[in-house]
RNA sequence: GUCCCCGUCGUCCAGCGGUUAGGACACCGCCCUUUCACGGCGGUAACACGGGUUCGAAUCCCGUCGGGGACGCCA
């Protein structure tokens, strides 16, 4: 029970063969959708269509904290975008719903509490407080932060001691203390943990919603997830669903660890260092093929044309790296995926990019434009902008043309308020991206957030105002602002900021 | 700090015991061209290191080094 040294017998093995595949993505809707969700969730959909499988999306939205309501519908429109559809999820429906796990508290309580009966798992009374301080002196003795298991043996009477006094608790899992598990990657062959180094993971917070440990588990489960693929950032916390699986005794799913997608200088991909919002990509112009097909490059899994082939269709030798959903489906092999993280490099996807608008017929290309940058729906947003502004309509480019351009790159002259500093404007810039990002979408939002920093900061106004369109449109004349950043909207004038920021610390030259 | 994963051109991939180590992006040069881009041709550029195993290692094993991830009442 508490190790596994072997692997698992025929039995489970051939039975779970028999099971028909079933997977899942399962996002967090906690901001814009994520590269990182399109990339898992491409490869969970060849995975299932390649082998008659279902595909379902789960919402994982059990962090009340960090829960930002319009992320799913942007979730759902983003997968769309790139051309994923599931056959399972909270807007199709399905067998085994709801798809959405704040709708499904009544079923981790039930459950945790076989766990609380047969012992592998117990209640915690600590304070947030008291473990953070607990987390923070182990750090500073250079110790791994863990919880020190002060309430594993509580006896009734002390549980109940803490219960008459209403103090809150949580639930975690009674890792043994002794042992190790093994379980299998299917990419990478066996994985063993010692028990020493799993921690008592809280699998039910105080307010009542289960972590991702304990939700994840009891869903795939429950939704007859046959094959776990998921980032490898989970590899460490695997050993605690397979603990979780056992306490449970259920089947285990097999675990696909893909490579995580990494920034330039090959750290997990990140927002400071690279876009990663799906809408960034789409109201940049990017194309949704495009990005797929990028997205089917990282991790190698497309088996390269043979040189037969090359000749037979008369192949360019840059068209192994081109290739549709279709091709994917028929190609894509998960036994070829290569380990080493993948730099998702934007240089490489751009090239991309242009040979799929290369690829257009004139009248592809003209539908492609007046469906994204030169749409009904963009322009009428924007014409309201410009319309008392205007004396010709020649001068519509003029006034607009920084919402139509990538490369704005203002000269210190516009950009510099004239009783600041250099380091204090662009550390001021800094914080207007984080108040930003922290923002909702709207002028009132906007605007609140922008002011409520500006007084923060003794920053004026007019030179916080003034910074902020310097660096979006380029110049110190333009549309009103808040208007403006709303139609140019929040992923692009994000990475704008964070362009600007990253170009003016970069050495200068003469 | 502890544990886990990974390691072929700058980047993405080929290679799965015997290759002049291949392709793509990027970069450089030449050609095409009124410009730019596209396109064509060519070029620079990698097996992290050290031990084994083997007649023979980029390929198998071990170690070192390097990179990454995890160590949350986040996912």
């Amino acid at each position: 029970m508490t190790t596994e040294t072997s692997a698992p017998t025929s039995h489970d093995s051939s039975s779970h063969a028999s099971r028909p595949t079933r997977v899942r993505i399962a996002p967090s809707p906690t901001g814009d959708p994520h590269v990182g969700t399109a990339y898992i969730g491409l490869l969970n959909y060849l995975f299932a269509a390649q082998r008659g499988g279902k595909f379902v999306l789960r919402i994982e939205d059990t962090d009340r904290t960090r829960f930002v309501s319009t992320s799913e519908q942007m979730i759902f429109d983003a997968l769309k975008w790139i051309g994923l559809r599931w056959d399972e999820g909270p807007d199709v429906g399905g067998p085994y719903g709801p798809y959405r796990q704040s709708e499904r508290t009544e079923i981790y309580r039930e459950y945790i509490q076989r766990l609380l009966d047969n012992g592998t798992a117990y209640k915690s009374f600590e304070t947030a407080e008291e473990l953070e301080a607990m987390r923070q002196s182990q750090l500073a003795a250079k110790q791994p932060p863990r919880y020190n298991g002060a309430h594993r043996e509580l006896t009734a009477a002390q549980i109940a001691a803490f219960e008459a006094e209403g103090r809150p608790a949580v639930i975690r899992l009674k890792v043994p203390a002794s042992g190790n598990t093994t379980f299998r990657d299917e990419l990478r062959g066996e994985i063993t943990f010692d028990h020493n180094n799993v921690d008592d993971q809280v699998l039910l917070k105080s307010d009542g919603f289960p972590t991702y440990h304990l939700a994840n588990v009891i869903d795939d489960h429950l939704m007859q997830i046959t094959d776990v693929i998921r980032a490898e950032e989970w590899i460490s916390s695997t050993p605690k669903h397979v603990l979780l699986y056992k306490a449970f005794g259920w089947e285990l799913p097999k675990f696909w660890h893909m490579p995580l997608l990494r920034n330039i200088d090959k750290s997990k991909i990140s927002k400071r260092k690279n876009p990663v919002s799906l809408n960034y990509y789409r109201d940049s112009g990017y194309l949704p093929q495009a990005m797929l097909n990028f997205l089917g490059l990282m991790g190698g899994g497309m088996a390269q044309p043979t040189e037969q082939e090359i000749v037979s269709k008369g192949l360019n030798t840059k068209e192994g790296d081109i290739f549709s959903l279709p091709e994917m489906l028929e190609k894509y092999d998960f036994s070829r995926i290569s380990l080493g993280g993948p730099v998702f490099d934007l240089v490489k996807l751009k090239w991309l990019n242009g040979e799929y608008i290369r690829k257009q017929s004139p009248d592809e290309f003209f539908a492609t434009m007046r469906s994204t940058i030169f749409s009904d729906e963009y322009l009428r947003a924007v014409a309201p902008l410009v319309q008392t502004r205007l004396e010709t309509l020649g001068q519509f480019g003029d006034m607009t043309s920084f919402l139509f351009s990538d490369n704005v790159m203002p000269p210190e002259s516009v950009w510099l308020p004239k009783k600041r500093e250099t380091a204090d404007t662009l550390k001021f810039a800094e914080e207007q991206l984080t108040a930003l990002e922290a923002a909702a979408w709207d002028t009132v939002s906007i605007d609140a957030s922008l002011k409520k920093l500006g007084e923060e900061k003794q920053w004026s106004v007019k030179e916080n105002f003034m910074l902020l369109r310097a660096i979006i449109s380029g110049s110190t004349q333009s549309p009103p602002l808040l208007e403006s950043l709303i139609v140019f909207g929040k992923a692009r004038t994000l990475d704008r900021i964070r362009r600007f920021i990253a170009f003016q610390k970069l050495p200068k030259r003469n």
